[in-house]
DNA sequence: CGCATATACTGGTCTTGTCATATATGCTCA
DNA sequence: TGAGCATATATGACAAGACCAGTATATGCG
């Protein structure tokens, strides 16, 4: 449901056609906090369509192939308020590396470092990414959308920074298992410190 | 798939009835990072059985209806361990409140804030929650499973810590932009401090 | 004895997302 | 001139998760 009213949302700036609402906004702009596929996005438009929440308009191109236009209609942009204003739960937390981490006491430390390791490298590849598309500060006196893009942003730095953050604790906590330091060769039974309590680093 | 694997691992661990696979398992000890309903797990048991993977014993009971507990065959702990060392992407971030953010420009600052508090709200319980599972540290020398089930808290944690620290950031951007502080009404296009960028706090 | 609850399992359906495939127009370049 | 790519739209099939409903056995309580 949630992808109709990222569509509407869309719409509701100004008109676009099927193919740049994939190209444009779920695979650029707006990729770092929803995606869709082109199999998708032209159901939801049709759905849509049917529900009166969108209008196409057949616009003719004579250097490439004619195309839709489509706008959010005053019920659809309607039916956007209503659901934005309406909450909802936030999705529990799912991801399958979280599976593999927990079960994977049959597997080698080499080879659970190195998925870590692997993991780390894609969180800081998206970290950077989004890195690059904050990098101009907001003026003092931006436009309330402006600020809104940029607080989605945030959230998505927020979470690969928070990611990169439990990765390394990760490896330091199994490394530190694999070569305890002086003080635990000696025996006692000093706790660990919790994982996940630390500040984040700049990377 | 990632169910199909989840079992697997709890499989591998001990025997355990499909109930007792979502009531004990995808309800509590594995919740923070992976859930799934009734007729989803009894589905992939079968599954998981007709690919040999697992093997039901049907166990009697007198003062309960009879009940079939499962075990992970070698071929499927074998199968779990090719999963577990095949990695894969991280999945995108999708959350619907994210696309509420973003196309929020027409609902009130008081509306918008109100759903920032209630996700706040949420987020705090959930770490709340998770804090009360984590209250024990682990001794020095725990066995490693129970190091890696720590490590999977830590990232619900790491996560709901960084969301509250960002809805806190949004917060404050919001509100700021209503009530600029003095140096702001002067006009100058002072930019606004990145946001995401501070330091955690405790909370 | 009826009701609620726990234990235990299964069937049906819907939604959402993914993967594959198809057709069409037009441009670029070796 | 044809392959490859971009632009543009669309359909079929399937998987995973969610939701709803059902059946059965057993216990506890008013």
């Amino acid at each position: 449901m949630s992808l109709d009213h990222a569509i509407l949302g869309f719409l509701s700036e100004k008109p676009i056609t099927g193919y740049d609402l994939k190209t444009r906004c779920f695979d650029e702009t707006a990729s770092h906090f929803w995606t869709a596929d082109q199999a998708q996005v032209y159901r939801t438009l049709e759905r849509l369509e049917n529900r009166k929440f969108v209008r196409p308009r057949l616009e003719r191109q004579h250097s490439r192939p004619d195309r839709k236009v489509y706008s959010a209609t005053p019920a659809g942009i309607s039916e956007l308020h209503r659901w934005i204003t309406s909450g909802g739960p936030a999705p529990p937390l799912r991801d399958p590396f979280l599976i593999r981490l927990r079960f994977a006491e049959g597997v080698s430390d080499d080879e659970l470092l190195g998925l870590l390791g692997e993991r780390r490298q894609e969180m800081q590849a998206r970290l950077e990414s989004l890195r690059t598309q904050t990098a101009r500060p907001l003026p003092a006196d931006a436009q309330l959308s402006a600020i809104l893009e940029r607080l989605t942003l945030d959230a998505a730095i927020a979470h690969a920074r928070s990611s990169i953050d439990w990765l390394d604790d990760c490896t330091e906590t199994l490394l530190s298992r694999r070569e305890p330091d002086s003080f635990s060769r000696s025996g006692d039974s000093r706790p660990l410190p919790p994982l996940g309590e630390k500040g984040g680093q700049e990377r």
